[in-house]
DNA sequence: TAGGTATACTGATCATACCAGTTCGCGTCA
DNA sequence: TGACGCGAACTGGTATGATCAGTATACCTA
């Protein structure tokens, strides 16, 4: 029986941390560089991996940028940055299994819900302005499949711009990406467009009446039908 | 102007792939073992550096699980592993700044609002056994104030739970994580136990009552008063 | 002064050696 | 014969030094 709490702490999790406190003290700004490889090992008398080892897990984090010839840099910690590190992971979660996909759509759909209902509840004359700015450009895509989904997503997240919440924002973004990477939901074929355009009209009148349960039906209905072009599946809640 | 587009991928990468497609594809299934690193330098034909760099990386997303002296396992990925894998990089982007932390705090309570709504709607009978459990054991950890937070937010879990989504568990598992990190919220002190656990009985009332309207308005009261108990701060939505 | 090139710096990669845990089989002893 | 224990042969962790390959900069030239 191996002792699983006795966790032997490798030497480059040290240096890990006292980096990490020298960009969280502040000691090193955002932007700022870090001492080279070379310099760190002899301040702190380690050997080169362990720096090596340490800065790649602080660039996996997001924490700083190592380039090719040139210094490390501090990259500012946002809750986009934190999204995009489980990027990869959230990907392989998805492919592991399709029951793991039928929840992220129902986050999704619970997400988009509240949001939708919190929207209507605070959105000012210029958020409306906003969304409806960006349906005409969405319109404007028609024909650009690509272009007109990238639209769609950006009118989705505009929604939850309104909550003036970043972390709501990454949230959005990072749903509709992996969702489309599954190309399930907010998939638009040709012929559709229209359909969608004329749903997404209709939210943002609720919006703008400040209606929340009706903006909520209408997002609602909008999401099932694009979920129900792929065969009736009953998801819960 | 450097180009940003012409990234040249790191040979550690290469090998990430490598090793993530084989893990991915199921050649190596959870729970196995990968070959050791001097053998995967020598079938990949490169250095162990390139070895050892993605063999972090892949443990850096939770995928595999490295001890000294024994060969790297496979683990098997969750919602819950996903959100473990931010959390070090959340806590420092709660650091940051307050903002960020009212942010948190502001989808701590859009998610629960929804959450306990969602509860109402599709709650079981046991279901509601399980969540009079979750109160009774709370109760017994009166005067234990540690143990108390921990049956606090196991309760605050079980509602999560209802909705049969391992997503929502893992995202309010991290969430009131986070919060209790910043000794905020969620807060209890000696004396106001029993108010907390009356609030909670009376959310367990309107979930057993399907009253989707009562429940998100209980949750409500009980998330403010514990955040006006921090002085009077205007949080937005 | 503008341009380009040489040089010194940076990270990337490799090879090698050695340290430090874990596993497992072989030999010894009861 | 069986159980124990020790050690050899794995494993990952760390150090060192050399070399390759980008980047930035100072210096020199036109």
């Amino acid at each position: 029986m191996t002792n699983d709490h006795i966790v032997r702490r490798k030497l480059s999790d040290e240096v890990f941390d006292r980096l990490a406190g020298m960009i969280t003290s502040g000691e090193i700004g955002t932007g700022e560089t870090l001492p080279s490889e070379r310099v760190l090992m002899e301040r702190f008398g380690v050997g080169r991996p362990a720096i090596r080892e340490a800065m790649q897990a602080l660039a996996n984090l997001g924490l700083i940028q190592i380039s090719h010839g040139e210094r490390a840099k501090v990259r500012e910690i946002t809750a986009r940055s934190l999204v995009r590190q489980v990027d990869l992971a959230a990907q392989l979660l998805l492919n592991a299994s399709p029951t793991n996909l039928d929840h992220l759509k129902q986050a999704r759909r619970f997400f988009e819900r509240g949001m939708v209902r919190s929207a209507a509840e605070q959105a000012t004359p210029e958020d409306i302005v906003q969304l409806r700015d960006a349906l005409a450009a969405q319109r404007r895509e028609i024909g650009n499949v690509p272009a007109f989904i990238r639209a769609d997503m950006l009118f989705h997240r505009q929604i939850t711009r309104i909550s003036g919440n970043p972390i709501f924002e990454a949230v959005s973004e990072a749903m509709l990406s992996w969702l489309q990477a599954h190309r399930t939901d907010l998939l638009i074929w040709p012929g559709n467009e229209e359909v969608t355009l004329r749903e997404h009209a209709e939210i943002i009148d609720r919006i703008a009446a400040h209606d929340a349960e009706g903006a909520e039906a209408a997002m609602v209905r909008h999401l099932d039908r694009s979920a129900d072009l792929y065969g009736p599946r009953p998801t819960a809640g």
